[in-house]
DNA sequence: ATGAGGCTTCCCACGGTGGGAAGGTCAAGC
DNA sequence: GCTTGACCTTCCCACCGTGGGAAGCCTCAT
């Protein structure tokens, strides 16, 4: 995805509706840290630059850069986000990848979900039969170190 | 946790009942990397060797590295596990500690089910919504943008 | 004695994010 | 004009937990 890499005055970009990084930092909610690891991995294009150095964000930046925040905050992997982008990029494509691709991320949540649900059931179990007082048996010890009989997931 | 350093052959460390770190992966189900690992962060004792340098493991190391994997499976995070191990090595201490501790993660644990339960019910819905056949309108990949006029959370 | 397979240490990778140092630049105020 | 402070640049390092792999010993069975 390589761009013609601009170098107007500070002024002149202003001018022109572009934006530091750290503006697109405050106007996307990404950091402008990740923003330029973003631009090293390749997942935004190679940013402009001004005559001093300094990188260049049109509104299609912004823009680009709030797709990928939204789907982080969706879970997405960077990997998936790659592919969102292209499928996002090439309108013409068919929906069904993309649908496929959100299904996919869909069931890898409920397994990690499931998960983490028998990980909390088993826990507040524990804690339930655990006095929390000054004797010293623990269930949750007993049961993490293998010596309770009943074990519970 | 400082403990006498054992130089014996590797006969008799057979004699002894102790263990090369392979046999402790098998057996703990924590590979040999990871045992090393934790030895080397501190959470299990600096093992005894052989002559030769090869690490040994008594049945009471093989009891700390499953109380590890356990506490691991549950999703306790290497500095929790320190803090249940060190409640576990102090047997006097009062379960109430280790029963906070449980309690938090449980809690901990609830929060990121939440949030992954909401992004899950996000694109589910996003997926239902999207065709899925020929046609490049897909509500995933607006929602994404930012342009769909419903946000679904 | 040889070879397979275990062990040792050491370095590198991942994903995703942040911290911070050292240096250049811009705009505002005097 | 010059200083000051906020911004930008690059570069390296950290986290957590785990795995991969190289290079070099060691042990045991044949």
């Amino acid at each position: 995805m390589p761009r013609p890499t601009l170098r107007p005055e500070a002024a002149d970009a202003r001018a022109q509706g572009l934006h530091t990084i750290g503006e697109a930092a405050e106007a996307t909610a990404v950091s402008a840290k990740m923003i330029r690891h973003y631009e090293s991995i390749g997942l935004m294009p190679t940013a402009g630059r001004t005559f001093a150095g300094y990188r260049l964000y049109a509104e299609s930046d912004l823009h680009r850069l709030r797709f990928i925040k939204r789907a982080r905050t969706l879970g997405f992997s960077i990997k998936e986000i790659e592919q969102l982008l292209s499928l996002w990029d090439d309108r013409q494509r068919a929906s069904s990848e993309v649908k496929q691709l959100a299904l996919q991320h869909a069931r890898a949540l409920e397994q990690k979900i499931r998960d983490m649900e028998s990980m909390r059931a088993t826990l507040t179990d524990l804690a339930r039969r655990c006095h929390g007082d000054n004797h010293p048996e623990c269930p949750i010890l007993e049961d993490l170190a293998g010596t309770s009989r009943k074990a519970t997931n």
